[in-house]
DNA sequence: AACCCGCGCAACCGCCCTGGG
DNA sequence: CCCCAGGGCGGTTGCGCGGGT
């Protein structure tokens, strides 16, 4: 026989919105009685309309002892930059770092903070965390007939991106073949997801040819600390026909660029043939104050990846919905090995977030 | 005084992970 | 091994408030 309690409470709808101060010592006497925990349990014996998850985060946010309220102090806003570059947007570890506060405080101050310092133009860290992670990146034919190098000295990518509605403006191709500047290439962003990029990371995927680039694809990303975003007959393969068509008229695609803070996180670099695609080296280099060392990322192509993935890893691999991911922490045979250090942990470990983003490089 | 607008915060939503059956 | 419920977490939304016009 079915309760009529149950099916009370189950035909009424469970209340949401602000908490009444009634509902609040109802939770607070609850779990001081019973403890933290169970929280759908709340809800079937204590009385309250609310679903479990609104009270743990009733009680983690709000009611919950030792709660720090008001503003952050200096001290504490120094730590979250911090801990922001540190781990990314990870509250609530952050949040365990900072006690007293919660995950949700500490998102929605950086959040804010985040919008502040973009409409003030300001970058997102401040100048001196700023210069203790530049990177710098390059892309280039083996055989030298193109180049293109991406340059950010101070950390700034993720603000230009703020700032500038999208425009990579710290990023200054150049050629290294004649040494020529390219800076009157122009570099365009388009559909830069607001939230997103007040996450501050930014995930590039390129589509270009040879000797003239036009960069026009989106991005998709996932959270992944190490993989990029691609499956095994290109990046964009999963994406819309127009990309296909991208694909079969483009004379490469390369690059699935994860930036995050200024690290950069990831790269992948493929071809729409085998030729090209083992032709074109992608590396970057990383450089922290922590560690003055420069270092410079394993370089991949499609063919690299496929060939030389070591048995515990794979080139593609799909996620629970479907996306797939190629690992790039392989490195190639094309680039001299003295500029590499396979330091496959400086990829990614900040990678967190994403944005998609459309992107179109004009030289 | 009324209206508008932007900001900040509380709360919700949806996805993911984990553990138990 | 699979399914499901519970819980955790990050992203997003909506509302109230205060300042400006």
């Amino acid at each position: 026989m079915v309760l009529t309690s149950d099916i009370s409470l189950d035909a009424r709808a469970l209340k949401k919105g602000p908490w009444t101060s009634t509902e609040d010592s109802i939770l607070t006497s609850f779990v001081t009685k019973h403890g933290e925990g169970n929280w759908n349990s709340v809800q079937k014996h204590s009385g309250l309309f609310r679903c479990g998850k609104s009270c743990r985060l009733r009680w983690a946010n709000h009611l919950r002892p030792n709660l720090k309220k008001g503003a952050f102090s200096a001290e504490e806003e120094r730590t979250i930059v911090e801990l922001h570059a540190k781990l990314g947007n990870k509250w609530a570890r952050m949040a365990t770092q900072l006690p007293g506060r919660t995950d949700n405080e500490i998102k929605n101050y950086w959040n804010t903070r985040i919008k502040r310092r973009t409409r003030a133009g300001l970058p997102v860290y401040p100048a001196d965390r700023a210069k203790s992670c530049s990177f710098k990146y390059y892309v280039e034919a083996s055989d030298g007939r193109s180049f293109i190098s991406g340059k950010n000295a101070d950390c700034d990518l993720t603000s230009s991106f703020s700032r500038q509605g999208g425009c990579l403006d710290s990023f200054h191709p150049i050629s290294r073949r004649d040494n020529r500047s390219l800076n009157n290439r122009t570099f365009m962003t388009a559909v830069p997801p607001s939230s997103a990029v007040n996450q501050g990371i930014n995930h590039l995927v390129f589509e270009g040819t040879i000797n003239s680039y036009h960069c026009t694809e989106v991005i998709r990303n996932r959270q992944d600390d190490r993989n990029a975003v691609t499956n095994e007959s290109g990046p964009f393969a999963e994406s819309s026909s127009d990309e296909s068509n991208m694909i079969s008229r483009s004379d490469f695609i390369f690059s699935s660029l994860a930036f995050d803070r200024g690290y950069m996180a990831g790269a992948l670099l493929s071809g729409s043939d085998n030729d090209l695609g083992q032709s074109l080296v992608l590396y970057n280099q990383r450089t922290t104050h922590e560690n003055p060392i420069t270092h410079y990322g394993p370089p991949v192509s499609v063919a690299t990846l496929k060939q030389e993935l070591p048995s515990s890893q794979s080139a593609v691999s799909a996620d629970s919905t479907g996306t797939q991911r190629s690992s790039i922490t392989n490195p190639s045979p094309i680039i001299p090995s003295n500029n590499i250090l396979s330091e496959t942990d400086s990829y990614g470990s900040n990678a967190s977030n994403y944005l998609e983003a459309l992107i179109q490089v004009t030289f």
